[in-house]
DNA sequence: TTTAAGAATGAGAACGGTTCTCATTATTGC
DNA sequence: GCAATAATGAGAACCGTTCTCATTCTTAAA
């Protein structure tokens, strides 16, 4: 999933599946997450393209979260960060800088995860629920936080 | 921290500690959360105390945050939900239906937990976060969901 | 005990991130 | 082309949460 043609095939059908068209301005939000490397807020994705509109943007991160192309990340009260689904991105996990909100993506190593995963089924199964995901976050400063306080 | 004792002294000094005082108000909220097995939204809150009114429960709610007393869980866009801090509880995670909003909580193997930690440690240091805490969310749906649909 | 100073309370106003409305514009299928 | 339908964007509305401020309660000193 490293090559852009694939992912817009992939979205395009993400998209067609729950009846919605790959837009111009829906094409526009997933290349400036395809650019960063990193979730975005709101305020950061409309000051990388100020062509934007805020409620077209709200409506159509909604529209390609629906479709499963984006994922929404919300970490406290404040601004809710998107970034490509983890089909695009591959699984990993964030950490995220309590002061400042900044938030990065990590990856554990294989085996780490895949006995994590599996002790977390049985854990969703004891509890009779169906599992969709899970996710990881850590918490704390960052160093640039650090040093200015 | 089993006794009911225990946790209100460990709390009240807690408060103090952040020059708060352990008012009424604030005992009724802990008591609360004593009660409960799982984390509680304010509305859940208000509705077992219909006494408190729901600007000082907020404004409680954030104290006892500040003083490390309870932790405030955001999954999504809805209602925050409260619980009382690891300290009392012992470090666990959660597992939420995305349906219906419903947390429960759960705990890890401890062998799972530990090399689950020290590989969290790990990364941080290599990303040159100080880690506060790490919390894992398993996303799902419960079973009662799972029969309404 | 008074009593004064500071803290907590609660009703309602204000705030702000997000969602909704609706008139306009663009796209699609015929 | 031409309807029919979908997307757009400016601004209003929404709603969970925070703030304001007048009142009540606590605390500590006398």
């Amino acid at each position: 999933m490293n090559n852009k043609v694939d992912v817009d095939q992939l979205i395009a059908s993400q998209l067609q599946t729950v009846g919605q068209r790959y837009t111009n301005n829906r094409r526009r939000l997933i290349s400036i997450l395809l650019r960063s490397s990193k979730p975005l807020s709101i305020n950061q994705i409309l000051d990388m393209d100020p062509e934007l509109a805020q409620s077209s943007a709200y409506r159509n991160l909604t529209v390609l979260e629906e479709a499963g192309s984006i994922a929404r990340i919300v970490t406290s009260a404040d601004h809710a960060r998107y970034e490509l689904a983890e089909e695009i991105l591959e699984h990993h996990h964030h950490i995220i800088c309590s002061p400042c909100g900044e938030i990065l993506d990590f990856r554990l190593s294989d085996n780490i995860e895949e006995a994590l995963e599996s002790s977390l089924q049985e854990i969703a199964d004891q509890l009779g629920f169906t599992l969709d995901t899970h996710r990881l976050d850590l918490i704390g400063t960052c160093n640039l936080c650090k040093d200015n306080s």
